[in-house]
DNA sequence: GAGAGATATTAGGTTAGCCTACTAATCACT
DNA sequence: AGTGATTAGTAGGCTAACCTAATATCTCTC
């Protein structure tokens, strides 16, 4: 709110007009205090720093962003210049999240995460749909809307991709699996995930069977130059081509023979 | 997206340096082109126009949209000035809404509605809780979120407060009905709606009872200059008292005698 | 250890939405 | 119709997030 009272300070106050910047409310803020573009920074930098958390750089930042390294720059410098800051960064030296940092980044997931789960379970929506709701409405749902669609699926650990879904108090389960596009060795694998990130690469990819959980054999059919992967799903006699981009999008684990 | 190549203009293209401010991207804007803000100013006409869809003055969207009087000034400016306007506005003479502007006040009302509905059919919120939560969403779900729920729903008619959700195509069915608050001659009547503005208001009429569809005697009872209205629920012996404030967050609808 | 190329920072500018303070127009009432 | 109160509009500022262009720093190779 922003003191609608009139403020009638007497005129006759003296060399002290108290002009008091006051601090004005920005205008998009939302429930939990920060903006839906800050959340995105947390989370970019918290999928960018990886298992080990390590550093990530302004470069890295404005690609996964679609923003100019200047605007990231910029940000960062406000983001560690606040009282209680998100992220430590450093000159030169690229930017790690704080605690709070963490915990936000893991939230905002959980709220991803969630609303897919939700969205493609209650409210039908075709697998490849789903993320892009989930980008948007992840930052603006309040905590009870969380706990209700939670309580809905029964505590979900893993949303439709595959994805582990983070606990309330921020743990993320760890998963140990490799890209399709690394295999050298032909064998039989379960899928572990898929990317969200490409609509029609994922439309793709469930049209050919694979989903969390299938099992499937690949080998990899460097024919005729084009590399890619062939992939049979289940016991199924359909044998898939995918391209090395598609190949990129869905993770694995190796089952030992 | 902001045009991430270089642009690597010849630097030596004589006077026609050709800056082109290149329009940027406005950087919150949603998914149909409107902002938040605007949204709520939309809404707030198409609300304060009332039935006859009389302009509105620039003092009375002040007050319901809690901003300066300026601030509105400057919208308007900007919204009828754009080469689709969506409100027709007169300097010193108020606004009202254009066709595309209704049209969009009314998207906004019915995404509100079905979002209140959904979230207290299907996430079991208590009802004083879903317009919050509504208000904000309601800006950033996409149309397929939108018929999502109403399929869901049964494509309700009405929301869990008794207002009506206007259709796909954009009518609203209007409702005859008045105030409790400016009840006289003691009656019988139907609840027709309450008003979801006051969470604590609502909470204590909900707990009263006083819910859309419930029958109620209501008597004014001015005792003790104190006045207020003495409400008697279905066929209960319990009568409440409500405050005038009160009552005037509940509208409804005599029965014939 | 110098320089080239990559990466990051600074400087200056944009839009959207707010604000306050001041000024202008309209209205309402005698 | 005149005038004071109410209402609206203008001018000037602010933050949040972006942008481009120019500059600084780092890193890696020779
Ligand atoms: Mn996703
Ligand atoms: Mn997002
Ligand atoms: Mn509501
Ligand atoms: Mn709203």
């Amino acid at each position: 709110m922003y003191g609608l009272k009139p403020a009638p300070f007497k005129t006759g106050s003296k060399l002290t007009r108290c002009k008091e910047p006051e601090m004005y409310m920005p205008t998009h803020r939302r429930a939990n205090g920060n903006t839906e573009s800050v959340d995105n920074y947390l989370k970019a930098i918290l999928y960018l720093g990886g298992r080990e958390e390590s550093r990530v750089t302004i470069k890295a930042l404005a690609e996964r962003l679609s923003v100019a390294p200047a605007s990231v720059t910029n940000m960062l410098q406000k983001l560690a210049a606040s009282p209680a800051p998100l992220v430590a960064y450093e000159r030169h030296h690229g930017v790690v999240l704080s605690q709070a940092g963490k915990r936000r980044a893991l939230e905002v997931v959980r709220h991803h995460r969630l609303i897919e789960t939700f969205l493609y379970e209650v409210l039908d929506y075709p697998i490849e749909e789903v993320h892009e709701e989930a980008e948007r409405l992840e930052h603006f749902i309040s905590e009870r809307f969380e706990e209700r669609i939670a309580a809905k699926l029964g505590h979900p650990k893993i949303d439709p991709h595959g994805h582990s879904i983070p606990t309330i108090e921020g743990e993320m389960a760890a998963r140990e699996s490799m890209l399709l596009a690394d295999v050298v060795r032909e064998g039989t694998f379960v899928i572990d995930s898929v990317s969200d990130r490409d609509a029609q690469n994922l439309r793709l990819i469930e049209a050919c069977g694979i989903t969390p959980g299938a099992r499937v054999r690949v080998r990899k059919s460097s024919a005729r130059g084009c590399d890619g992967y062939s992939v049979r799903v289940g016991r199924s006699a359909r044998v898939f081509d995918l391209s090395r981009e598609v190949a990129r999008d869905v993770r694995i684990i190796r089952l030992a023979k």
